[in-house]
DNA sequence: ACTACAATATTATGATCACAATAAACTGCT
DNA sequence: AGCAGTTTATTGTGATCATAATATTGTAGT
């Protein structure tokens, strides 16, 4: 939550409706990368402050988050960080399951040459993360991009947004509950589900992502912290 | 699409949020009953008219609507009824198989008198309409007051905002697509679920409710009308 | 008639302002 | 110190305005 939108003037090469999409994209990164934490109230104003931009967009893009289940509003209207609770965490673990090994299984039809590139370098990278022990930001960042290379390539308009709103809906928890790179990653999980892209194997591709899934979600069900909310009304 | 949410003005009673929420139902509603058809563009000024409120209020909600899939941003940033296509459908009808059956045998175990009461009433009066050859606007107003009315009983936060979804995306297709109540109703289906419920049994539950999806669907399918967008931009 | 081009109208967007509701800070009291 | 009451600051909401992009219409010219 570092970048100022605007870069400037929004008003320089206008192209409309782009200011809300980046302010969009922004915010819904720092919800994946811990930039909030579950029980925080969130002030559009601030938001707005910090993206360099007026209310308007911010709303726009606060407005589509909270349909996503990424925010939610309390009873006086303000915006806040979805606490977690052990019953919700079960559903979207088993609900992400369900619509995630469909969507890898139908990947497992469309595996081009370039898609094949992309998550084996991003695979490398992730290696890399884990191996230097760098931050759990980076990690999160990029099996983020793991995961969607390959569900976007199902390429389902269904499948898609109910899986992005599942991330969102435990983004925030995930990193508040993740202490470093090394206690999530199990890099045979990753890899078989390369392996199963590679040899086109539908069955193969769904184990290895509900393995993968089932994985991450046991490690965070334990170490995860859900009721308190957060004092602080505002976060950079 | 008739009421003016205003009713005077929207200052008197102040109650911040409450316009954008009603603008939201009604718009929501308006989908569910056949007001927009599919390919159909929506002008923002236009709703904002039609409800007797800002553009701001109209903005929210749209945006929402948007996150949940029941509108589409074309490229020129207007607004648009997504079309169905076959696919598309298919996939739709087989996540609401899964997330409605389910959500059907978490209420068998929070049946009350006051739900049963709700459903029972609901479906005496979904049988008049079609008695009477009433209108498919009603038939699917209590349609979809019979069916949530059941998933609300499952007290999930997470699988009720899916359904919703998925419920908005096909509303209006099903609408284009059914000629009359009759074609559509199938008493039987509502009337096991019904009786599942009171007995508790979430097999029982679920396989009715599959079957009242999979039986609405299959005559949706070969009715439907899959590709051509509506000219007229504006609808009331 | 039909195409090319200009003029007009309409659109969504972003910024700004006013306002009621709420939270936070302050004051004076016991 | 601690607590009630008041004041101040901050918040989300809704309305309005200016603007660029796009669609629509109108107008010549062939």
């Amino acid at each position: 939550m570092t970048s100022n939108i605007k870069s400037g003037s929004a008003r320089e090469n206008y192209n409309p409706g782009v200011v809300q999409e980046l302010v969009y994209q922004e915010i819904r990164q720092s919800l994946m990368v811990g930039t909030f934490a579950p029980g925080e109230k969130v002030s559009l104003r601030n938001l707005a402050q910090q993206v360099g931009t007026s209310l308007t967009p911010v709303r726009g893009a606060v407005n589509r988050l909270i349909a996503e289940g990424a925010f939610e509003v309390l009873p006086n209207r303000w915006v806040m960080i979805p606490l977690m609770t052990r019953e919700k965490f079960d559903e979207i673990i088993h609900w992400r399951v369900k619509l995630e090994t469909e969507a890898a299984r139908r990947a497992c039809n469309n595996v081009t040459k370039s898609l094949l590139n992309k998550v084996e370098s991003i695979n490398i990278k992730i290696h890399k993360v884990v191996e230097q022990g760098r931050n759990r930001k980076d990690l999160l960042n990029e099996n983020y991009a793991f995961h969607f290379a390959i569900y976007r390539a199902s390429r389902s308009a269904i499948l898609l947004p109910m899986i992005e709103s599942l991330w969102l809906q435990c983004g925030p928890f995930t990193y508040y509950s993740l202490l470093s790179p090394k206690d999530l990653w199990d890099a045979k999980h990753h890899d078989s589900i390369i392996d199963a892209l590679k040899l086109g194997d539908a069955d193969k591709a769904a184990k290895a992502v509900r393995n993968d899934i089932v994985n991450t979600a046991k490690f965070l069900k334990n170490n995860g912290e859900y009721t308190q909310p957060k004092l602080r009304r505002v976060v950079g």
